[in-house]
DNA sequence: TATCGCAAAACTGTTGACAGATTGGTCCCT
DNA sequence: AGGGACCAATCTGTCAACAGTTTTGCGATA
C-alpha cells in the first residue's frame, strides 16, 4: 500500500513556503537544528531539504559554513531573465512547431478568459502552458523548476501590478498569434522581447536594491 | 585552517567517475548500503551523493523505490541537444556582445593550436570557453553542470571520432569569426546549426539504442 | 501447473549521539 | 588602546541503530 509521505519531502515544501513568504528572508542564515525542532523532526530530513533547496539555487552554502537563503541582487535578476529569454524563447519556437490544434484552441480560450477575470496568476500561467507545449521535458523541468521558483521570489519582492499587466496581456496575445500562424521565428522573437520588457519593468520597481545581507539577524 | 574535505563530496566525485566509466551503467540499480561499504563510509554521505546526482539528472529515484542511473534514450538525447541549442546559442550571442579583445585573442590562438595537436578535449573546450565568455553565471553553471555531465555520458557511449572532428573544427572557426565580428545574430545562428549537426551525427552513431533497462541485474 | 496471499528479507527513511570545523569572545601581550 | 592567540560555544558532518515500506520467495490452494 502506498502510504509514503517522506518527512524530507514535507520539510522541503514547508521551507519553500517559508522562503516565498519571506519568513525565511533573503540572506538569512539557515540553522538545521532550529528548523528541526520547529518542524518536529530530526536534523536528517531538514538537511536533505536544505540540500535540495541548494540544488535549485534558492540556498547558497559551502562545506562547513552556514547556509543562507539566496540574496536577490539586481545582477542575479538580470542573469535570470537572460536565461529565461534564451529558454522561453526557444520554448515558444518549439510550441509554434509542435502544439496541437486542440491545445492551441484551449490556450486561446483561456487567455481570452483572463481579460475580464484579471487574475495575475492566470496571466503567468501562459508561460507555463507554452513551456509544456514545447513538448521537451528538459525545458519544461527547467522553466517550472529552478527558474520558476527564483522568478517567484523576485515577483513577490516587487509590487508587480497595474499598468504592466495591460501591456503583458497584449504581448501574450501577439505571441499566441505567432504560434497560431506557426511562425517559429516570430514566436521566439516576440517571447524574447516580452521577457526583456518584463525585466526592464521589474528593475525599475526594485530601486537600487537596499542590499542588506544580514539585517535579519538584528530581529 | 581550511582542512575541510567532506566525505559526501568525495563520494559524489567517485560516483560521478563510476557513472562516466560505466562501472555504474545506465539503468543500473544504486544500492546505498553496498556503496557505503565499498567506499568505506556510512550510508549518510552516500545518500547525500545520490541526492546530488539526482539533482543534476544523472540518477532517477522515487520515494521508497530504488534509485537507478539514468537511461540514455534517443528521446532524452534529442531533448538534451535542443536545450543546448537554446542555451549555447544564446551564450554565443552574449559572447559576441561581451567578450574582451584579449580573451578573444586567446581563444583564437587556442583554437588554432587544436588544428595540429588534435585533441578532442581541446575541441570541446571551446564550448566551455564560450559559455564563460557569456559572462552570465547562471548560463555558465547550466552549461558546465547538468548539461555538461549528461552530454559527456552520451559522448562516451558513441565512438565519436574521425570525420566529424574535421567538420566540427571548421564550424568552431566560423563561430569564432562571427564573435570576432561582433555579429550576435550570426554567432547564435551558427552555434545552433553546429549543435544540431552534432546531434544528427550522434544519432547516426547510436543505432536505435538497444534499450535494455534492467539487463544489469542479470550480471 | 499456475495463481494468490503471506511472511521474511532487503532496502530506504529517520533518529539521536558523537566527531570535526568554524565562529565569537576573552584575555594577555605589546 | 589595539592586535593576536587561545578557549568555549555553536554548528555542520558522520555514524550506527531503529522504523516503515517495498520486494522477494515460499507455500497453500484451486
Amino acid at each position: 500500500m502506498n502510504k509514503a509521505i517522506p518527512r524530507g519531502e514535507d520539510v522541503f515544501q514547508r521551507m519553500l513556503a517559508k522562503i516565498y513568504s519571506c519568513e525565511l528572508a533573503p540572506g538569512e542564515i539557515i540553522n538545521e537544528s532550529n528548523l528541526a525542532v520547529e518542524f518536529g523532526v530530526s536534523r536528517g530530513p531538514v538537511r536533505e531539504a536544505v540540500r535540495r533547496l541548494q540544488g535549485i539555487q534558492l540556498v547558497t552554502r559551502e562545506p562547513y559554513l552556514r547556509a543562507r537563503v539566496v540574496t536577490l541582487t539586481p545582477r542575479a535578476m538580470f542573469e535570470l531573465f537572460q536565461m529565461r529569454e534564451a529558454i522561453e524563447g526557444y520554448a515558444a519556437r518549439l510550441a509554434a512547431r509542435n502544439i496541437s490544434d486542440a491545445e492551441l484552441e484551449a490556450l486561446v480560450r483561456d487567455l481570452e478568459a483572463t481579460r475580464r477575470n484579471s487574475d495575475a496568476n492566470l496571466a503567468f500561467d501562459l508561460h507555463v502552458r507554452i513551456a509544456h507545449a514545447s513538448a521537451n521535458s528538459r525545458i519544461i523541468d527547467a522553466l517550472c523548476g529552478d527558474l520558476y521558483h527564483l522568478f517567484r521570489m523576485y515577483r513577490r519582492r516587487s509590487g508587480d501590478v497595474g499598468r504592466r499587466k495591460r501591456e503583458a496581456f497584449s504581448e501574450h496575445w501577439q505571441i499566441l498569434r505567432a504560434i497560431q500562424a506557426r511562425d517559429e521565428d516570430l514566436a521566439e522573437s516576440l517571447m524574447r522581447s516580452h521577457i526583456r520588457r518584463a525585466a526592464e519593468h521589474l528593475s525599475e520597481q526594485l530601486p537600487a536594491e537596499p542590499a542588506r545581507p544580514a539585517d535579519a539577524l538584528s530581529a
